[in-house]
Formats: structure tokens, C-alpha cells, sequence
DNA sequence: GTAAGTGTCGATCGATCGATCGACACTGTT
DNA sequence: AACAGTGTCGATCGATCGATCGACACTTAC
């Protein structure tokens, strides 16, 4: 086999590199998987990794922030919106959820494992972006709870719920199963409701509505 | 150091090192975690290991089997009692959902990492043991809405968004933060059943309201 | 045309991994 | 007293790990 050829492919490699360590990190852990499984999957040495990455944490941090980052992105203005109602901005905010961590899902790197292989810095790094979008839904059931949106005893708990009920359809949700997406989706906003016992605002109710169907 | 008294201690070691093993593959993962790192953390020579384990797989299969059998054995008499409503084998298999997670929790090893670890046969046997307590859960949210104690649209998603829920709790619970337990498990109950709509029957709610305070 | 910069590779380093082995201490049986 | 069975250990095996190095190909700038 000749010498790869060594175009200048910009950040194509490395972009590469990351989508497959992605997916051999989500499959089978961070310690699990080798400078040599990652370079193997992608078709270069392991040498090559060391001119995109300085080490392995690195490609895990990369992929860690970026995907929090989007994340953030994508949410927080939606929940800090407060031109909308709390239930409108909550339904958008599910729908996201559930596209984003299901588009993305090797990405969506969390636990104990993942944390220890970090480094301090990088730890804070990412629960410090974690615990924002987690802070701002909370203040958004919180906000829904003072307007009496929403009915909740305790809204820590609630939102705790909330995530984790969220969090957790990447881990048995197959695209080729028995359920569509959007099924899902719809399903998961009417849960999320009766979970925060979500008034039905006559006002609002369409307005909500409509964007839940999108 | 003097060599180490041979006195039989029986099955001790054997559960010592379950315990701890249990302890560092919840924080650090399996692969992450040697078994040198075990065997100092017992105290012992990494040869020891081999006298009570097979291998360093059967180590982990011992935990994961242990722990599902005991959950299976408290909580699958409780779903399957026809005698007691729905809502209140709920409320209890909540409570003990909850409990025991939290009290064995570094003995709950799941997710991909996990499965990855171990062989063919023993992913069936783990898959195959959680598969019992989803399915039985899953009979119970389907009996519920049959009697129209519940009110839920897919019984299966549900049923997803309440195992969840209940899983997520020993991510973030801590014993010696804001939270009382009793108070999580209190929330918990009901908030299981704002999210599957369940009726205040008349006749049963003292039944499943003295369960619940237990 | 040649020098600098970049990307890739094979070879290889020391460290650590899971696992094995033989030696030895202790207990209980005969 | 001799023996078998059990549990523990230090030493060590081959394999694999993350990471480094120098050599080489190719592009770009001058």
C-alpha cells in the first residue's frame, strides 16, 4: 500500500477523528478504547493522532465541551426566552433535548468513568456547563411554579426528574424499533407536563400547542 | 511486614472484594480499574485475586448478577400482587427502587462500557434479569390503565420515563446535601404519579396514602 | 531551487495490564 | 509424624498501553 497521500484535508481529519472516537468511547468507555482502535477505525497511524491531539484526554475533552457547548447553545435561549410562556418554552426545550442527544448521541459522554479520566480542570470545565443548562431549567420550573404554571412540591427534585427522564431515552430509544421519533417527542412533552401537573392555561394553550407540533 | 494470617475468614475476602471492586468500577469504570487496584485496596497480592476469581470478568459478572437478583427478588413479588391496587404496589416499588439503589449503589453497573466488558453469555444473563423487573413494571403501567387507574398514551414510553426517572436519583442524590431521603422518596411517589395521571380513587387512597408514609 | 512548515509513517520506548507459576504457611485428618 | 487441602505471596510472563522519535513526502513561500 502506497503512502497516504497527505493533501491538506483542513480540520476534515480531525473532525473525523473525533465522530469515531465519539462513537468508540459511547460504545465501549473511555479506558477501553486505544490510541490504536481510534486510529484504526479512521485509516491512519497512531502517530497522526499525536499531530492533531496532544493526548488521549484531549480527544475525550474535545468531545465533552463541543457537544455541551451546542448544547447550551441551542437551550438556553429558549429557556430564558420570557416573551414565552413557561409550558411553551418548556416543550421546545424537550423537543431539542430529545433531537439533540439522539443526533448526537456518542457525543452525549457523561458518568463517573468519563469524569475520573478527566482531568480537574477539565471536570469543572464540564459539570460547569452541565450545571448551567441544569440551573436554567430550574429556574424555569421554578418561574413556572411563582406564575402557577406548574405544581410542584419541591422543583429541585422536580427538574432532577425531569432530566433524568430525558437523559435516559438515548440508552433503549432504536430509530428502528417500534417508535417513531416524533412519537416520542409528543409523548415525552405530555409526561413532562403531567409530571409538573402543567395548568392548562386557556390563553396559552394554543399558542403551546402549535409549537409543540412545530 | 509479616506474612498474611491464613486464618479461613470463609467467604469474607470473597465479599470484601466484591465490595470494594464494586466501588472502584462505579467510580473509575472496569477497564479503568486494575486488579492490582482491587487487590491493594483489600489488601492483598493480585495473585490472591485468582483463588477466588476466575478472572477479572467474573469479578464484575459477580456483581451485576448479585445485585439484579436481589433487586428482582424485592421488588417482582411486590409488582405481581393482584391483591393491592396498582398505585399502591407502585408507591412501593418506588420506595424500594430508590432504597436499594441508594444503598447498594456502587453494586448498580450498567451502560454500554459495562455490557462491553463481558462476555456474549453474560450480557443475556444481565440484560435478561433487568428485561424481568422492566417487563414486570411495564405489566403493571398496561393493568393500570386497563382499570383506568392510570392514563398514560404508550405504556411502553411511560413505563421508559418512570425507570428513568427512579434510575437517574443515585447520579446526584447525596445523603449529606439539601435532600432528606425520605423527603426524595416522598416527591418521587408522587411525582410518579402526576406523570401517569393517576386517579384519586375514593375507595383506595387511604390504602396506598398509609403505604406510601408506610 | 531551496528552505520552512506540515502531515504522515514505522519503529520503539518504558509502564502497566491480566494472568500464571512455584514456593511456602497454616489447618485438619489420619 | 506424615499428608492433603487451602490460601497467600513474590516473581514473572507475554501483550498491550500511551506516548515519542527521526525519517520522509508534499506544499508553499521566497
Amino acid at each position: 500500500m502506497a503512502r497516504k497521500k497527505s493533501l491538506d484535508q483542513g480540520p476534515v481529519l480531525r473532525g473525523q477523528i473525533l465522530a469515531r472516537a465519539s462513537e468508540l468511547f459511547y460504545e465501549r468507555g473511555y479506558a477501553a478504547t486505544s490510541i490504536r482502535d481510534i486510529a484504526d477505525a479512521v485509516e491512519i497511524s497512531s502517530s497522526t493522532m499525536y499531530h492533531h491531539f496532544t493526548n488521549k484526554q484531549e480527544v475525550l475533552r474535545s468531545i465533552v465541551v463541543g457537544f455541551m457547548v451546542d448544547f447550551n447553545a441551542a437551550t438556553l435561549p429558549v429557556l430564558a426566552d420570557g416573551d414565552r410562556t413557561v409550558t411553551d418554552r418548556l416543550d421546545e426545550v424537550i423537543r431539542i433535548h430529545i433531537e439533540m442527544s439522539d443526533d448526537r448521541r456518542p457525543e452525549l459522554l457523561v458518568g463517573n468513568p468519563i469524569r475520573y479520566a478527566l482531568s480537574v480542570d477539565e471536570q469543572e470545565e464540564g459539570i460547569a456547563l452541565q450545571a448551567r443548562y441544569h440551573d436554567a431549567v430550574l429556574a424555569l420550573v421554578e418561574e413556572g411554579r411563582a406564575t402557577g404554571e406548574l405544581d410542584v412540591r419541591d422543583a429541585g427534585i422536580a427538574t432532577m426528574a425531569l432530566l433524568d427522564m430525558l437523559n435516559g431515552i438515548r440508552e433503549w430509544y432504536a430509530p428502528d424499533g417500534r417508535l417513531d421519533r416524533e412519537e416520542v417527542v409528543q409523548d415525552y412533552i405530555a409526561l413532562a407536563r403531567n409530571l409538573l401537573r402543567a395548568r392548562d392555561t386557556a390563553g396559552t394553550e394554543s399558542t403551546a400547542a402549535t409549537a409543540a407540533a412545530r
